[in-house]
DNA sequence: TATGAATGAGACTTCATTCAT
DNA sequence: TATGAATGAAGTCTCATTCAT
């Protein structure tokens, strides 16, 4: 039975999220500290407890909420029209939630590097059925000759890869180009380029 | 006056080292412990001290040997070739990197994602060094015809990303494959898939 | 001046101490939270601060209340018969306030246990008053050859142990019978072993 | 698989052992803190923590330990008597026990008020097993004549509850008499008087 | 070289209590 | 009268590090 929450406690509970989501990605899980989360989030440690009770219980809500965001995300995505503008669509959305959601996108990151200890289940399940679904469509793509022979999977790895490393390694890319997603000029830039390799690596030269 | 040290000095060095990559691999600086490094190293802790005396010694030891490993790797490249050529050789050598240092390719993952403290310097001065000259060459070859018209940078990233996702992104990998870069098989298709997209979208179509 | 106590503060302050008198009875002073006297009160923590303002002034109000109880018991109690109806009396008397009052029971043990830090005084002055003319009626028996010579202060040890075991030790005693107190027959046949034998070694055979 | 342990790990074992006896026995599990054990003991909290991990640890060993002299004290018993002899032998064992170990008697009696969640099982095993051959035993007597027809259950009971009482409450008896069971003619007088009402309460008249 | 013992700092969490409404 | 929100103090436990042998 979900407790209703009043207006202060909404607030104060995103407030928390917003800093747990800062501090997880950059520290994980094990490395991140109540304290550390409370200071950002402009309160003491107590009354962030009083809002989630351990430690562990930030980390889920974390995870959820970005979950969340990125299934809200993904359904944005149609695979309706041509594979061109089917991928296409897939990197824009992609890029643009690596954009709006790159701390959340680095405590996946660590989750998966810790083992996925939590997401585990959820990606040999529901993550496996929407992979599956994605690869079956590039397979029809590449059997009906409208793309060229290519591994679905790897090309799926492949979006993933780029799109994500621009929120991953976010420190790294502005310590060598000193931008990052967040100019214009250069996401438009990355789109381009991602878009411009990875279609002309699979579409058919016309 | 460098001491001189034994041959047992040398390989309990080296497991310390090994377990250690592997341990900061999954929980970074902040999260991994030396009693968790210790225990996987075989060793009591006061005696792994015995070789490392802080816990900070021990993680700039693993990044100073793994960033050894990267550059001497990246030494065997060749940018004698064809575009294709050449390409394809960066290509092979940061997959291979991949899947011989997959530990290691995390631990610099989560340095980064921690914001790079240790090695922020190194990236603005000696990677940015590299990354210049290969962004010459590959303005170069646009210039020259020889590839279409692509952002170098990115198509850098592009590269970096795709490779190291099979590294730091081994548990998703495996949970929704079953395989990893160890499997023969699955290395040979990841890597000829990633050739074939970036080569086709980066070359000419002859 | 007293507070005009309203109903409904009557009822809440007494549905406090019977949750605080179970709480402490189970976990001493020290061991037992507000937390779980609220619960069990069915009421928020600052509510019930309301009615105590402090941990410590609930624990004196449990006190004062089983205290008072215990000696309006012990009122009833009248010395004026035989050596036999006077211990008989005594036990029935005690064993009654076993049975109606366990938990109050639990509390005092609790509180003799942790070194009687409030009551202590009242031991020594109340009690030992109390103690004192019993000690003396009993003395008066033997000196009169009423009953067999026994040592006063340790017949009345004997009584009170044995009454209280059965509320202090309830756990142990229903694990190994199945049986408390509350049981009629249980309750018939402890105060008849217990009269059985204390009167049988402190009389006199007929 | 026991780790051998040197001297000094056994000697620190018993300080903390011994300390975690009395403040266990005076506040309960829930009521004790490690601080107040590792003050006790000498030693600093972490030093405690390194020879138990928790402070349910050090309680375990505590009524491990106790139980195990108890045990043992019990084992000193003889029925091979006649029932004079072996219930007088009976009440000298209890009684030692309660002069010997007062402060682990008192940790027993807490943790049954508390509801014995850690002996409750065995309290209902093996307690109850030494409990029914004493019961046979004594319905032998009476069924043979030797004694009075008296309730054995109650009549354990009562042995227990007088002999205990001088442990559990030696606080309120110290406060009342002036003395304990340290005290040696008060021991002894304690001792006649318990065995003259009991013996004489159970034995038929000669 | 190796390890048992020890500890201060700090992390997570609980709890009595207060505040504001 | 009632309660959601807040907090300082304290309690349990972990961890990097040091000491002694």
């Amino acid at each position: 039975m979900q407790k209703k929450r009043s207006r202060i406690q909404i607030i104060n509970q995103q407030k928390v999220l917003d800093a747990a989501t800062d501090i997880f990605a950059k520290y994980g899980f094990r490395g991140g500290t109540i304290d550390q989360i409370a200071e950002m989030a402009g309160m003491s440690k107590p009354n962030l407890l009083y809002y989630f009770k351990t430690k562990k219980e930030i980390y889920l809500a974390v995870l959820e909420q970005t979950l969340n965001k990125w299934l809200q995300c993904l359904q944005d995505w149609q695979v309706t029209g041509t594979p061109e503008e089917t991928i296409s669509n897939y990197i824009d959305t992609k890029l643009e939630f690596s954009r709006n959601h790159a701390a959340g996108s680095r405590v996946f990151a660590n989750e998966i590097m810790e083992g996925a200890p939590i997401l585990k289940t959820l990606l040999g399940e529901d993550l496996k059925r929407l992979v599956d679904e994605d690869t079956k469509v590039i397979k029809g793509w590449v059997k009906n000759g409208d793309i060229r022979p290519i591994d679905p999977i790897h090309l799926i790895f492949m979006i993933w890869a780029v799109t994500q490393h621009y929120a991953d390694f976010e420190t790294q890319i502005e310590t060598l180009t000193g931008k990052t997603l967040q100019d214009e000029d250069f996401y438009k830039q990355a789109k381009k380029t991602v878009k411009q390799i990875i279609l002309g690596g699979v579409l058919k030269e016309s």
